[in-house]
DNA sequence: CAAAGAAAATTGGTTCAACCATTGAAAATG
DNA sequence: CATTTTCAATGGTTGAACCAATTTTCTTTG
């Protein structure tokens, strides 16, 4: 495979140094990180290197700076990263939006169907009270598309596997974002409630086959939704 | 909900400008910036300033930079921006092999589905390749699992999504490490030559049905192969 | 004149030193 | 003891200077 030359400079080294000491655990969420003075002499840089290295982090969601207060390893990292990063992609091309569903697809019918395995009281409820709360703000699409991405993501949290819950949540910002930008959206609610409802019914009959198929029909007719817009998948 | 009241530093406004040429399509992929020093006093600020938000954008992946060369949006955007946010991901607790086996499943039976579909003479052929490479170096497991990483990894690059493609990436690495800390990996690699070989030949013959399951079962061995090793699910 | 090579200009990479703005803890005050 | 004030610590910002790679221009060479 072929590993093309990159070019590294004195900043990308200093971030992948900070990313491995959060990664490694050295550094745990919450830490405050050593003045950045300090840390100048530590890595051997100047202090604007090392701040664009620092900023960089910051504005990834890895780091949070409060000025006079100091640098901290944030505390949902994971939750920032994709607000911060997947809000630049190219969704003029219609090809990532349908390949983005499509993978979708494929995660959440199986988290669909893992989740109605062996399903928790407490999952029930909450998953109920995301759905009541999404009928309720039907109208305030911005507000509905919180509680919808809320439900999504409790199926794949109840899992209990890290690789679905972090693949969920990123694959969701960015499809919700992209969904207010469309008219549908108002008619596209109406049905993702019904079809949420279905899916929880299934989850507490504890029919996994069931929960996976309403699944894959929601997010089928969503990715119609869009190519009926005019969409096209190219 | 409460908005906190966030501290905007100079830097974030100068990316959320930067951003926003990007996002609109005034800076298309490709296009090349304005020299730092022109857009210094575009945004009346000062050349540090300005490269955090240059330095936190292309680590981002949205630009690229070249010294002496220029800044330029980058070109495939969205792959670079999907591979950087992942590339934070913070997977600690995810070290559970088995999670990871079945999130692997997951996607890698669906592309190779998808793979199968209208593949390629390259592909096939580079799938061969990868193969015979493999079998050659079975003895030496490092080598070999570069190969056996290949393999999948062609596979999931031939559905051209780049959500697959990035998923595939960071499910395979640490999977790979974790392998090679269990002895029984020998007759593993000899065992997943065999379903290389039945899932190219599948891909060969253009039947989706049969490359899923023969991925299916690929994996579904690997795992059992691990259990059978005293790895507890836990 | 065309090609090759050298020189100069352009542009990103890095450093230093200084100063501003906010925070938080210590000291002074009542 | 509670409150206010002070000041040290720490991140935010600036300007100028220099380094290093690239690109352009100009000269040399055949």
């Amino acid at each position: 495979m072929i590993k093309q030359a990159v070019k590294v400079t004195l900043a990308d080294d200093v971030v992948k140094q900070l990313g491995s000491m959060i990664q490694s655990g050295a550094w745990p969420p919450g830490y405050q990180l050593p003045p950045e003075r300090q840390l100048v002499e530590q890595f051997g840089v100047s202090r604007n290197t090392l701040r664009e290295a620092l900023k960089a982090l910051s504005l990834m969601g890895v780091l949070e700076s409060r000025q006079g207060g100091g640098n901290y390893v944030s505390t949902d990292i994971n939750r920032r990263i994709v607000s911060a990063s997947f809000q630049f992609l190219d969704l003029q091309d219609g090809k990532n939006i349908f390949d983005l569903l499509e993978t979708r697809r494929t995660i959440e019918v199986r988290t669909a169907y893992l989740a109605a395995k062996d399903p928790t009281p407490e999952l029930i409820s909450a998953l109920q009270q995301d759905n009541i709360c999404m009928k309720e703000n039907v109208q305030d699409t911005n507000e509905a598309s919180k509680y919808d991405m809320d439900f999504h993501f409790r199926i794949a949290q109840a899992t209990g596997n890290v690789f679905y819950e972090e693949i969920s949540r990123i694959l969701y910002t960015p499809a919700v974002s992209l969904m207010r930008e469309t008219t549908l959206i108002r008619s596209l609610m109406n049905c993702s409630v019904a079809y949420h409802d279905l899916i929880l019914d299934a989850i507490a009959k504890r029919d996994p086959d069931l929960s996976a198929e309403y699944m894959y029909k929601h997010l089928k007719k969503v990715e119609e939704a869009l190519q009926e817009q005019g969409l096209e998948r190219r």
